[in-house]
DNA sequence: ATGGTGGCGCGGCCA
């Protein structure tokens, strides 16, 4: 039963330790990271190697960066969005033994009418109409990583307080709707999850400790094949380790 | 509270 992963790590290199632990663990078939925050040349393909993992990444200096690790074979279909001029890492696409992965870092947006906000949304334009002719070509498609929105109140550990606020606002939901009105589901919500489940914690004021955190980390299974996933969950444990990132892995089981 | 914490890379940006 394939496992597959994403986790924003928040600088592969700060995080080199945990993400091997993780996997040693719990051994994902594949892991899409985002945040890498590393040029290729210095991505620490030795490291993974050595646990049975090939990389492809797609990185640069200090920022954003993407990555899939997999235990079997992965070609890459993508790199970046197709006919949107974007200097940041953010996409990656492979294709696996019987499904394509899309790992994606969603621009964060910094605010509601900023400029950022602006790029984030004319950057998820462009994504639901790749996806849409990626769909036409892989219909067993994995949209995953960090989408920087959640997608309901249910999401947030205070709607109240995030209302209409970046992550959460009407816009960016309804840009989230679009992609997935492309047939695509959000495989969490297919499953009973325990009430105040999220994937991201800031390191401030002690958010994870309170558990104020929001669901913003997604794995959406195209139609074709959201059959096949039996489970998902968001695994909390890294974030307690010693000078964690700020988010958590989702992992989903697939039959095979 | 225009802070609070963390990463990159050494000042200020980004999340």
């Amino acid at each position: 039963m394939p496992t597959v992963a994403s986790w924003n790590v928040n600088s592969i290199r700060a995080r080199l330790d945990h993400v091997l632990r993780w996997l040693d663990e719990h051994r994902p078939d594949a892991l899409a990271l985002q945040e890498t925050k590393v040029q290729d040349d210095d991505f620490p393909h030795e490291a993974f190697a050595e646990l049975g993992y090939e990389c492809a990444v797609v990185g640069q200096k200090s920022y954003n960066g993407v990555a899939v690790l997999s235990r079997r074979p992965l070609d890459v279909l993508a790199t970046a969005l197709p006919g949107f001029d974007d200097p940041q890492a953010r996409v990656l696409a492979v294709a696996l033994d019987d499904f394509a992965l899309l790992d994606l870092y969603v621009p964060n947006g910094s605010a509601v009418g900023s400029d950022k906000y602006d790029y984030k949304l004319a950057w998820l334009e462009a994504l639901t109409a790749w996806v849409e002719t990626l769909l036409a070509s892989h219909p067993a498609l994995l949209v995953v990583g960090d989408f920087n929105i959640a997608p309901a109140d249910a999401d947030v550990h205070d709607p109240a307080a995030w209302q209409g606020k970046v992550l959460c606002s009407d816009a960016e939901r309804a840009h989230l709707e679009a992609l997935l009105a492309l047939g695509l589901s959000d495989v969490f919500r297919a499953f009973e999850q325990p009430p105040e489940s999220f994937s991201w914690w800031d390191y401030r004021q002690a958010a994870f400790r309170r558990n104020r955190g929001l669901r913003i980390d997604l794995i959406l299974a195209s139609s074709a094949l959201a059959p096949r996933v039996s489970a998902c969950h968001i695994d909390r444990t890294p974030r307690t380790w010693d000078k964690p990132s700020d988010h958590a892995p989702v992992v989903a089981e697939l039959q095979a």
